[in-house]
DNA sequence: GTGCTTGCAAATCGTTTGCAATAGC
DNA sequence: GCTATTGCAAACGATTTGCAAGCAC
């Protein structure tokens, strides 16, 4: 699906730069940082401002059309793949990977045994990535 | 284990500062954030400063000591127990719970099936606690 | 006395806010 | 024209840094 009928789909009203954003983070599969997104599509968009950047991902993760992902202490990061998946964050390179769930999150969701009800689930793992094990 | 003998067993040099702040950790399962930590043994010690709660978490969760929770973006958290459990936050009251894991977190420890190394594990949910959902 | 630990103040950085300019129906 | 969206600049708050003073062996 591309980033015009994936806002669509999520109830979003659609804008250049929502479109542009939506779009950055479906072909760009780093978990980008809200300034990542903004640099690069500043290349493009020079008018696009961060605040700008900053409104639209928070609307998008609220809306489910994106994931926010806090497993780099310090600063967030978002994710357009909202398949159920687990992230990996490499401590030498700073990478985030995307990682298979066992048990699928999707079981997760619902009531707890404690009786909180749980609408989002995120399974993080730390490490050394691969690359930087071979270095 | 008290606090002075949880440092000694994690290798790291008490001092009345370095105690004080693991004591609280331990004794406080509110998972508090740096700040929580600091105001709260402001009372008692008057020349504590922030740098050095700061300086020891850091210290405590890189010696596997405590864990340092991302959980609640913008601000990060600290957890005493070590043992393999999951968080939940509250998104109404900003409250941290503490659940069981079904399957361990330690069988996921280790080398990853893409090759990664993992050495640290945290499974965040998110939603309505019970207290919240009764009001 | 040497090296580690602490504490203060200033700086930094990600993020939020207030508000005016703009775009879309 | 009305409402929602965008963009700028200033404010904010958590965290980091530089460095001097203090403590322990």
């Amino acid at each position: 699906m591309d980033a015009y009928h994936k806002l669509i789909t999520f109830k979003i009203k659609p804008s250049v730069q929502r479109i542009a954003i939506m779009d950055y983070l479906l072909t760009h599969r780093t978990h980008p940082s809200v300034d990542e997104v903004y640099t690069s599509l500043c290349e493009a968009m020079p008018t696009l401002s961060r605040t700008t950047v900053y409104n639209t991902l928070e609307l998008l993760s609220e809306s489910g059309a994106a994931l926010m992902l806090t497993i780099d202490e310090g600063k967030v990061c978002f994710d357009g793949d909202t398949s159920p998946h687990a992230h990996f964050l490499c401590r030498k390179c700073g990478k985030i990977y995307d990682l298979p769930v066992e048990s699928t999150i999707k079981e997760v969701m619902g009531l707890s045994p404690d009786g909180h009800v749980i609408d989002e689930v995120h399974y993080y793992y730390k490490g050394t990535c691969k690359n930087c094990l071979a270095k």
